[in-house]
DNA sequence: AGCACGCCGACT
DNA sequence: GTCGGCGTGCTC
C-alpha cells in the first residue's frame, strides 16, 4: 500500500511513501515521513496499489491522527485552492488546519478564559418588516448551492435575517458558520448571537489562545456545536453538515488575507459552499463590485432591504467644500464652520458625536490647496504619486510619469504636498473649541494594540463616558450607539486619493458605513462630510444614500478599464536588494508571458511598489488581467514554476490584491 | 522551505 | 593552488 503525501511546502508535487505493514491510516490523516534528509509532517491526500516511480520509496515514520483531521470537503477545498491561489495544496492545506495541528504539534486541552454572557439588554423584533420577510422566504426556499446578496441600508436590520436563517438551519439539524470583519466580533455582537441561537456556538476571535480555539474548533468537529462565527479564517471550521454560509459586510478588506497565502475568504466560502451544495448570504449595505455585478446579472439572488427598521430615517447627511472655506487658523484646518456649529449643536443637547478620519493614503501624493485638485493616471484612473528627487508624477500601476505642473491645471493656483492631519490634531483642536468641557477619545490601530483597550473605549462611548470618539476604519464599522447623531467626516479626499482603482468604492463605502452610525437612537442623525471633491460621484452618491446610481457610474469605468469584476489581476511583486535585477527580472517575466500566451494577457508594470524600497529590498510589482485564474496560475507555473525565483529575484503573487 | 551541489573571487 | 560566496535545483 503507498500513501500520497503533500507537504507544507512551496512544492506542487504529491509524494509516495510506503505503509508500513499492519498498520491504518486513513486519508486526511498527517503523518511523518522521512524527506531529504529529515523528518517532516505531511498529510494524506490518497493512495494508490503500487508504485509509480522507478525508484525505491521510503516509508512513513509515524502515523500521528488514528481519524482524520481533514475531511474529503475541505481536502477538495484546499486542492481547488491551490490551483487558484498559486499555492501547493500542502500549503492550502496548513492554512485550513489550527495552529495546535499545523506542523505536527498537538496540544492537551487545557481552557476556558473568555465567556459571553447572554445579553439581557437585547430585544428581539417579534416581527419581521415586509423586506425582512421576503428576503428570508426567498433564503428558504432555495436550498443547494445559491448565492443571496443581502443588499440592506444600514440599520435596515440584516442580522435579523442572519439570525433567522440560521434559525432554521438548526431545527432542520444542519449547521451554519457566519463570517464577520475583523474589527466587528465585539462581546455585544456575539451575545446577541448567543441570545438568540443559544450556547452552542463556537466563536473565534483574536483574544482566544491556541489551546481555546482548538477546543472550539473540535466542539464543531464533534458536532457538539452547529454554529461558528468568526473572522476570516473560520471558513475552514470543521463544520458538520454544513448547510448555510453567511458572510458579513462581504465588500470588506479584511477578509483578504494580506499574507501568505493570500486567500479571500469570501471567495473561499463561495468554493466551499458549491462542494457541499449549501446557500450563502453575502450582506452588506455597500456590496463590491464584484458581487452586486453578479447579483445584477442573476448568478446571485438579488434580496433587498432598503428601509431602516422601525421607519427610522437614513441620517441627514451634508457636505462642506473646502475650497470655499478660508482656512487661516489651525483650528479651521481640520473643523469648518459648519462641523464647528454642529458639534456644539449636539453636545449642547448632551448627545455624542463621531468624528472619522481616514488614515490610509498617507501617500505622497499632491493635491492643489485651493481647490482640491490632484492628478489622475489616464489609463488607470488611480492618483499619481509624487516623486521628489525627479519632480515627476508616476502611476503605480502602469509606469505613466508625466511632470508636475506649474500651476494648477484645474483652477491655476499652486500645488502643495499633503499635509499630515492625524486623529491626535484633531482631538487637541476640538478641545482648544471645547476648553475642558468635552471628554473625547481616540481609536485608531495604535489604540488597537492595546490588549482590550478597543473593548474599553467602546464600552464608554456606550455608557457616555466619552462625548467625542475621533477614529479611523474602526469607528466605521457596525457598531450601535444610539446617542450618536452627529458624525463628522474630516477629510473624505484622503481616501478618494489612495492608489488603488478601489479608491472610489472605499470612499463610497467608507462614508456610507460611518454615516450609518448617526442617528440610530430617537432623533433623526446628521453626517457631515468636509472634502475638496464635493461633486465627485462617489461623494455626491452617498450623500443621497445611493448605492444603485454609485454602482452604475463605477461599474462603467471598471468596463472601460477592464478592472474587476470584468477582469480578475494577478500581481506579481519583485523583491531583490538590487533594483535592477528587480526591474530586468519583472521585465523578464512580463516579455515571457507575451511571447507564451503570444499577447492574450494584457500586463501593467513593471511600476515600483508603493513603497518601493522596504528593510533594504526593492519591490516592483507587474499586474496581469486575466479571465481564468486557474488558467493564468498555470501559465505562471510553466514560467516561474512554484519555486518563485527569477535570475535570483524573489516574487510573490497575489491574485486579487487588495491595498490596505 | 531548507539543504546540497556547483562554479567564480581573495586568501594562507 | 583552496575556502567560501550564493545562484540553482531537488526533495518520494
Amino acid at each position: 500500500m503507498i500513501a500520497n503525501v503533500v507537504f507544507g511546502l512551496p512544492v506542487d508535487k504529491v509524494f509516495s511513501y510506503s505503509v508500513p505493514a499492519g498498520s491504518q491510516i486513513k486519508i486526511g490523516c498527517r503523518i511523518k515521513a522521512p524527506f531529504r534528509n529529515s523528518v517532516r509532517v505531511g498529510y494524506v491526500v490518497g493512495f494508490s496499489e503500487k508504485n509509480k516511480v522507478d525508484f525505491d520509496i521510503k516509508s512513513i515514520t509515524e502515523i500521528l491522527d488514528g481519524e482524520p483531521f481533514l475531511s474529503g470537503e475541505i481536502l477538495e477545498l484546499t486542492r481547488w485552492m491551490s490551483s487558484y491561489y498559486y499555492l501547493s495544496w500542502g500549503e492550502a492545506i496548513e492554512a485550513a488546519l489550527p495552529g495546535a495541528l499545523r506542523k505536527g504539534r498537538m496540544t492537551s486541552n487545557p481552557r476556558q478564559g473568555y465567556f459571553f454572557e447572554k445579553d439581557k439588554y437585547f430585544v428581539r423584533p417579534s416581527e419581521l418588516t415586509e423586506h425582512q420577510k421576503k428576503s428570508l422566504s426567498q433564503i428558504n426556499q432555495n436550498s443547494g448551492f445559491n448565492v443571496f446578496m443581502l443588499y440592506g441600508v444600514t440599520g435596515s436590520g440584516k442580522t435579523e435575517v442572519y439570525i433567522r436563517a440560521i434559525e432554521r438551519v438548526l431545527a432542520g439539524g444542519g449547521s451554519a458558520a457566519m463570517l464577520v470583519p475583523e474589527i466587528a466580533l465585539t462581546p455585544q455582537t456575539v451575545s446577541r448571537f448567543i441570545s438568540c441561537l443559544g450556547d452552542e456556538i463556537s466563536v473565534f476571535h483574536s483574544r482566544l489562545t491556541e489551546a481555546q480555539r482548538f477546543q472550539e474548533w473540535l466542539k464543531l468537529k464533534e458536532g457538539i456545536n452547529k454554529v461558528c462565527i468568526g473572522t476570516r479564517s473560520s471558513i475552514f471550521a470543521p463544520l458538520k453538515n454544513l448547510k448555510l454560509i453567511v458572510i458579513d459586510e462581504e465588500h470588506d478588506s479584511s477578509y483578504k488575507q494580506q499574507d501568505s497565502p493570500r486567500y479571500h475568504a469570501r471567495d473561499v466560502a463561495l468554493k466551499r459552499a458549491q462542494i457541499c451544495r449549501c446557500p450563502v448570504i453575502l450582506g452588506s449595505a455597500t456590496p463590491s463590485l464584484e458581487s452586486f455585478y453578479k447579483a445584477v446579472s442573476k448568478k446571485y439572488y438579488l434580496l433587498e432591504l432598503p428601509d431602516r427598521v422601525e421607519k427610522k430615517s437614513m441620517p441627514d447627511v451634508g457636505v462642506v467644500d473646502l475650497t470655499t472655506v478660508k482656512r487661516r487658523s489651525s483650528r479651521s484646518m481640520v473643523f469648518s464652520p459648519a462641523l464647528e456649529s454642529e458639534l456644539k449643536d449636539v453636545l449642547g443637547r448632551h448627545m455624542q458625536a463621531i468624528l472619522f478620519l481616514n488614515r490610509r493614503g498617507f501617500s505622497t501624493f499632491v493635491y492643489c490647496s485651493k481647490c482640491g485638485y490632484v492628478s489622475k493616471c489616464p489609463g488607470c484612473n488611480v492618483a499619481l504619486t509624487y516623486h521628489i528627487k525627479t519632480k515627476t508624477l508616476l502611476c503605480h500601476y502602469c509606469s505613466h510619469k508625466e511632470l508636475v505642473p506649474e500651476a494648477c491645471p484645474n483652477c491655476r493656483g499652486g500645488y502643495l504636498n499633503m499635509r499630515g492631519i492625524g486623529t491626535q490634531r484633531v482631538e487637541s483642536e476640538l478641545h482648544k473649541i471645547f476648553p475642558n468641557s468635552v471628554r473625547t477619545a481616540r481609536l485608531d490601530s495604535d489604540v488597537l494594540k492595546k490588549r482590550g483597550e478597543l473593548e474599553r473605549i467602546i464600552e464608554a462611548f456606550k455608557n457616555k463616558d466619552i462625548d467625542v470618539l475621533i477614529g479611523t476604519q474602526i469607528v466605521a464599522k457596525g457598531h450601535d450607539f444610539p446617542d450618536v447623531e452627529l458624525v463628522g467626516v474630516i477629510l473624505a479626499d484622503l481616501s478618494l486619493n489612495i492608489i488603488d482603482f478601489r479608491a472610489d468604492e472605499n470612499t463610497f463605502s467608507m462614508l456610507t458605513q460611518v454615516a450609518g452610525r448617526s442617528g440610530r437612537g430617537e432623533n433623526r442623525g446628521k453626517v457631515i462630510v468636509q472634502t475638496y471633491n464635493p461633486d465627485h460621484f462617489a461623494i455626491q452618491t452617498s450623500l443621497n444614500h445611493d448605492y444603485k446610481s454609485f454602482y452604475a457610474q463605477e461599474i462603467e469605468k471598471r468596463k472601460q478599464l477592464g478592472f474587476p469584476p470584468f477582469n480578475d489581476l494577478i500581481k506579481m511583486e519583485f523583491r531583490h536588494k538590487d533594483e535592477k535585477k528587480v526591474k530586468q527580472a519583472a521585465q523578464r517575466v512580463k516579455d515571457k508571458i507575451a511571447s507564451v500566451s503570444k499577447g492574450a494577457y494584457q500586463v501593467l508594470g513593471p511600476a515600483p511598489h508603493p513603497v518601493r524600497k522596504k528593510n533594504n529590498v526593492y519591490r516592483w510589482n507587474i499586474i496581469i488581467k486575466v479571465k481564468n485564474i486557474e488558467q493564468a496560475s498555470r501559465m505562471l507555473y510553466n514560467i516561474i514554476g512554484y519555486n518563485k525565483r527569477v535570475d535570483g529575484v524573489n516574487i510573490v503573487v497575489d491574485v486579487n490584491p487588495r491595498e490596505d
